[in-house]
DNA sequence: TATGAATGAGTCTTCATTCAT
DNA sequence: AATGAATGAAGACTCATTCAT
């Protein structure tokens, strides 16, 4: 049956192949998704030929699992980095809007790419992993810096994991305005309300 | 080409026959996806030619859309029909509770096709359009339960989104069950808490 | 097996259906081609059903024969009338230019269609057949005109034979007009005086 | 979709595959006509599989085109290389005899290839062009031919098209043998001192 | 006679994957 | 390590023809 084993990269030149398939195939697959991309479009824009791509990955599939696991967080949330500095100066409500601001910012630019990628979420056990894995460490993120500053209330994980649910569908809400009755700026007000009151 | 038009079916038979096909197409899709389901096998499950589907259907993607139209209300809001009856018995609290579980009963009952659906939502327009238009249409109907029932708050509208947000995010959290470090039970307070305020 | 014998009409209203059947045929194999225009189509043209035309017709074939041979001849040999006034008339120069006159206005006329028939003269052994008898006829009617009219010359059928092809050939250039460098009014002074020579 | 873009082969051996394929497919086309011979059938006679077909062609009207470029003027005009000898040695009337035997000779062996092309000639832009092009370059050549033999006469052109067409249609006359009463004998003179007219 | 629904073999085309070099 | 030619199974869709009514 040929051992077909996966090469582990070892040499210099041989990683920078595997993460060229990586990225083309990420980007590629964020612009058109993963089933309207093949390994052929994958190989060439990677500027490599598509046989080698089968050294690297055991299938298609793997290239979309491990191209998530490396660029995906970028995607699934583009991403608070709410700093330390930003606490001392500003209060709840403005760091809230602040974080509003860059999800909506970010999923604007990567439109498609979160389009595609969720999709994968939904049908694909791999790539939901991956998300909630991914999910999961921004929550503790900011479970963190929330304890860090002063916000002392029971059941602090459940309530950020509801909140960030809030500014996610908010978000999409938002960046996907599919509702032509709604206004936005009440609804953020809604949220950046309901948000501080569960922490309080 | 060919002038192939597509049958609306007027007899009896073939109305049957193109709702065969829809049903079939539906399940098939829901358990495996549209991208692993193939027109033959769609065909075969209802019990009819190959040929017969294209008479019906433009493509296999028409077969997405018409079925999602007669059936995917019942995976995309499996559904809260909240009577008059549980207002006039049961306080705020209590219905918000018997939605939840309402709510993820259905869930855990279509798991699969819930999940498929949702992977198409994000990739295909289509597909998208319909689901917002049936999360309008029970927004709406939340909304003037709401109202009937002497809930008189502004920007009601908004705030029932949000709502529905949270309830199905909710929802998802307890179903698909990933995060294995959160209390579910106390995720329900707090989601029921934060709409009672929301809605205050 | 089943017996399905052609259906000979006698009925006034079933001659009409086959002719209905045999018109929308021909048009449409004229206009598209044969490969390209289906069994469906022609029924729909012709304001019958599908199935009805297989009690008139053996199979899709037998429609492009019968159709020819109760249209093809207006396409085949569109067509020179050359009546006995003419001759009366005029000398041979003139009515050699009125006849490829006749000829150009009638291919410009079918342009389409005489393109898609003769493709299937090329292809098909009985449609081959039909336009040669065809252009026997044609070769008939102008031998017995020629010769009611004092021409008289040893050959004559060869030699008609010879002008008519001179005349269709002219035909396809002047009509198609592929050829840019050609100067066709020479090339109609050069046919008919061609033509006059072999008659003399 | 899929950014399948034409290979231009380099290779000796995919040159080769390529070739292969033109040849299988020119060849079964001129057998059994264009619409009657599959891809399949193509990469089974050319002992290649089905999908290597479209890395070379775009589809299966781009097989036929581009046979036709290739071997297409081997059928168009199985070819009168009338050598600058046969003037020295012959008067027109024996080299117009050698062409036209020649040309019947070469239909003899290609009676079905010419059919089925000269079909296409009729149905297909892409095909016309080829064989008007084709028609063109022989024209011109003998042209050239008549030119540095000393006939003089003006209009050259648009007589040697003439002629070209008459020892055409001539051919077709002879090879198909439509025409039981016809003395192909007498048919052929006739032609020749037609010719000779002509260039006189 | 007539309808039009149904059949299913057949066709083109794509693409993940393998293999010779 | 790498190439890119080759494979061939699989899939969407068509259409001449048949059949139940």
């Amino acid at each position: 049956m040929g051992n077909t084993d996966i090469r582990k990269p070892i040499q210099k030149r041989s990683i920078e192949t595997k993460e060229k398939i990586l990225k083309a195939g990420f980007e590629l697959i964020c612009e058109k998704g993963y089933y309207n991309t093949n390994t052929a479009e994958i190989a060439k824009a990677a500027n490599v030929s598509t046989g080698i791509v089968y050294q690297y990955f055991k299938d298609k599939h793997d290239i979309l699992v491990e191209s998530l696991q490396n660029y995906g967080s970028s995607v699934f949330y583009p991403m608070i980095k709410v700093s330390e500095k930003d606490f001392a100066k500003n209060d709840l409500d403005t760091i809230l809007r602040n974080m509003i601001n860059k999800f909506i910012k970010n999923h604007k630019m990567s439109h498609s790419a979160h389009k595609e990628i969720m999709a994968m979420v939904h049908s694909d056990d791999a790539v939901a992993e991956i998300y909630h894995n991914s999910e999961i460490e921004m929550t503790d993120n900011l479970i963190k810096i929330f304890a860090d500053n002063g916000i002392t209330t029971d059941h602090l994980k459940e309530k950020v994991h509801v909140a960030v649910n809030l500014i996610d569908d908010l978000c999409h809400e938002v960046v996907y305005h599919k509702h032509d009755s709604m206004d936005y700026n009440v609804m953020i007000d809604v949220v950046v309300k309901c948000i501080k009151d569960l922490l309080k």
